[in-house]
RNA sequence: CGGGGUGUAGCAUAAUGGUAGUGUACGCGGUUUGGGACCGUGUGGUCCGGGUUCGAUUCCCGGCUCCCCGACCA
């Protein structure tokens, strides 16, 4: 990419209504373009960023026999009224519109029913099952307060990914695969050092559902950890964790970390709420076991920005920079300099190097800040 | 949703009850040229509605916006 053609350009000053670090620092490189309060665009540069996070995500659910597909973002309310989430009272974060013929619809904050539903449709038999599903999808929340730049918009891209299964076993082998799939995927991004595999809070799906905490300044939870027994345990769940793992609370150092993915078990529950059944050998209806797995695609973006960032701006690790080579050409009115570099350039993308190729007229002080 | 703040040019900032200034960005001309260079010149602005006033960007009321704290967060 010839950077003279580029969409966006840098800016020198930070925007003065963001006051986090990674609105700042995206906007300002011109990465994200704010379009109001928690809903942000990705530009070329940006959207680069986040095709390699989901690239990886990609790579590593596929490995584990993930398919992917993609989900609707309106929704009928039929689908969430037979668990009870389309209530307001229940999910309050439901951005809900109107056919023009009245209907109502929503619009996706979560996708298990929508999945569940689908699936009722095509599991019949033991023998469809285990099946694993996975989408990116841009979830719509109508929270109460966006903040934290990426980190927490009202619009946002979610890795979430559903498997469906004929036993209790076969589930919780297969969580504790996703567990090791979402490790290698946190490495990958550059954020495995400070990733913790924790136990969540809020309520009754504690024992069940697990939290992938990255420290984080700029994180909304906190955090105690034991980095040197690579322990972590959830704020919210501290004194029943603490005893049950057998670490003492002075044992443990309190951090702020950012939720950066969410897993949790249903077991049989979405299964008997929906009537999702399949026959097994012995040709008797049960009920499919759920879990499901998130990752904030963008909010990982935000993390990897607020924490590898330094004075000078964003680093971005070289698994998800934009470009593999950024190459500054100078001298641009010495024709004989100027063909050299273009020659540079072509060879590298000959090659199939992505390159970032900085031709503009400008001085050399400026291309490189 | 409760509380606090905010709103001036593309961006960042200043000032004022009486012609809204500067930086940057952008256009043009010129001097420069290996870490956001300089000179000249030009374009461009007071969130919306109402009120007070001879006159409101400024004061008052309402709305909206954005940010922060809290609450919320499968």
């Amino acid at each position: 990419m010839r950077q003279s053609k580029l969409f966006t350009k840098t800016r020198r000053e930070s925007p003065a209504d963001e006051t986090a670090k990674n609105a700042q620092l995206l906007i300002r490189a011109g990465f994200v373009y704010k379009v109001m309060a928690g809903v942000y665009a990705y530009t070329p540069l940006g959207l680069r960023v986040l095709d390699k996070i989901k690239q990886i995500i990609r790579e590593e659910m596929n490995a584990i026999g993930g398919q992917e597909l993609i989900m609707t973002s309106l929704q009928p309310p039929e689908v969430w009224q037979s668990t009870g989430r389309w209530s307001d009272e229940v999910v309050d974060v439901w951005f809900k519109t109107k056919l023009k013929d009245g209907n109502e619809l929503g619009l996706g904050w979560s996708h298990e029913e929508a999945i569940m539903t689908m699936m009722g449709n095509y599991i019949n038999s033991y023998k469809d099952l285990p099946i694993s599903v996975y989408q990116f999808q841009t979830k719509l929340r109508n929270e109460l307060r966006a903040k934290s730049g990426i980190m927490r918009g009202r619009e946002f891209v979610m890795k979430d990914m559903y498997s469906l299964h004929a036993s209790k076993a076969d589930m919780d082998d297969y969580y504790d695969k996703v567990i090791e799939a979402y490790k290698r995927i946190y490495q990958r991004l550059g954020l495995g050092e400070d990733t913790y595999v924790t136990f969540a809070g809020g309520g009754a799906f504690t024992k069940f559902s697990h939290e992938f905490q990255t420290i984080c300044e700029a994180g909304e939870d906190v955090l105690y950890v034991n980095k040197a027994k690579n322990i972590a345990v959830n704020e919210e769940v501290l004194d029943d964790a603490s005893s049950e793992i057998g670490i003492a609370k002075n044992e443990l150092e309190s951090v702020k970390s950012a939720e950066v993915g969410n897993i949790f078990k249903f077991g049989t529950e979405k299964g008997e709420q929906m009537n999702v059944t399949y026959k097994d050998a012995d040709g008797e209806d049960k009920f499919v076991y759920l879990a499901s797995y998130g990752i904030g695609v963008t909010r990982v973006m935000g993390v990897v920005v607020e924490k590898l960032a330094d004075e000078k701006g964003i680093i971005w690790p070289e698994n998800i920079a934009p470009y593999k080579v950024h190459l500054v050409g100078l001298n641009r009115e010495d024709e004989s300099i100027v063909d050299f570099t273009d020659g540079i350039y072509n060879s590298l993308k000959d090659k199939g190097v992505e390159v970032l190729y900085d031709d503009r007229e400008a001085r050399v002080g400026e291309k490189i800040c």
